[in-house]
DNA sequence: TGTACATCAGTGAACGCGCGTTCACTGATGTAC
DNA sequence: TGTACATCAGTGAACGCGCGTTCACTGATGTAC
């Protein structure tokens, strides 16, 4: 029970540095192997020590794979927090491109990391419950949009829709428990519009539109746009 | 330079029956381990003879990783056209919807194989070049559908639209290449359809709903509404 | 300020495991005459 | 129809490799008095 000096906090901070080093030795390895083949021994070879000093540092394989995965999630929530932040809070559509292109640009930047977050799960890994906040971020600032065009009736809610009763009710409940004033059939759009930024960049980086779009930027200008004119908001 | 006879054809019949067993197996092993995790001495000690012996139906593992790469592309494929088959040809709505239903419907039945062909790329597998026939069967059963749209006056150019230009000449090139009559800002729009269409399944099946949408079945028919009402098909 | 003790990072050997692939082989089945 | 030969499926041992994790250890660094 002692209190933090001087040395215990030096001690600490080069341990944490170590940790930095570990995750940016693993994540280099991710590039070029993939998420299921990440390999301690093949880690610690790399950084020129023994292979079990890193359990010095992370407990297991699965505990250095559960911390790269947080980290991906705040990298991206990160990156796009502060691309959206940069609009000017009137400008719905330039928010809600802004989160777009950042979480693009990120993606494009990692790949692998991306990969990690939204491609195939890995088998038997199950993901625990640290990973969920970081996880929200970039749901939390799409409905942000929502909920700030609502506020000022710049956005409403879609004139002809069809909303099954079971869906209409589920959107209720999201919006209650996490976007005060979006109409559900508006909530649905923007639910949609989530689904569809992560299926475009997944298809880009996953090589799916390899032989058919060459200017994948202005592509994907274009799908950002169809999505802004979805949701309702003015470019 | 023999001539096939009865016997030979039969010894073919049974390797070709032994071919099938050692997919299916691995298929099996897929579903619990993963692709980059599938092995070959598994598949044979699975099937109770020695692993070498895989050998003389598949050069290497990466064979038999593009065979049940091929075979995915076709269950899927055959799905999808059996399903769109069966409607009247004059009803688009109804086409796309069924092709849509089709692709989700056996992705949930066979999420390890849809992972396989939709999921994150395996790291270091280079899929030949047998794959791309199979893969093309969904695109081609949607641009059929806007083919046939624009063919008898049911399907036109949406009204407003804001095609850059290099992405307007991408289409009309692509279109002059497989899908005649369609003009370029209703194939943008069809691609977009494409894109979302497994984009959606993706989210659905890699578990990224979870905790968000519970009516799964409703959930999608809403999306394939707004896909459908987006390609400007009537329901 | 100096010394005895506790904490901690990193070592090196080992356990037990699974993998893809090769190779010389044994029998059974099919083929040619 | 019968027999000598060729083809082929499956065997079993081996090569060489990498993996995650444990454990007793050595020194260096920090702590308490």
């Amino acid at each position: 029970m002692s209190r933090p000096t001087r040395a215990t906090t030096l001690r600490a901070k080069v341990r944490a540095e170590m940790v930095e080093e570990i995750k940016a030795t693993a994540r280099r390895h991710l590039a070029e192997q993939g998420a299921s083949n990440l390999s301690l021994r093949a880690v610690a070879r790399d950084m020129g020590f023994v292979s079990s000093a890193i359990y010095r540092y992370f407990a297991s394989r699965d505990e250095l794979l559960t911390a790269l995965i947080i980290d991906a999630y705040n990298a991206l929530g990160t990156a796009a927090e502060a691309a959206e932040a940069a609009v000017d809070r009137a400008d719905l559509a330039g928010r809600f491109a802004a989160v777009c292109h950042a979480v693009r640009d990120w993606a494009r930047a990692n790949p692998h990391e991306y990969a990690l977050i939204y491609g195939t799960p890995v088998p038997g890994y199950r993901a625990p419950q640290d990973t969920i906040g970081p996880a929200t971020r970039i749901t939390n600032l799409l409905g942000a949009i929502l909920v700030d065009g609502c506020a000022t009736g710049a956005l409403r809610a879609p004139a002809d829709e069809w909303l099954a009763p079971t869906v209409a009710a589920e959107m209720a409940h999201i919006r209650d428990a996490m976007f005060p004033g979006v109409p559900p059939a508006l909530l649905a759009r923007g639910l949609i519009a989530w689904t569809q930024l992560f299926g475009a960049v997944s298809f880009e980086i996953f090589n799916r539109l390899d032989g058919i779009v060459v200017d994948r930027d202005a592509w994907f200008d274009y799908q950002v746009m169809a999505l802004t004119h979805f949701i309702g908001a003015q470019p």
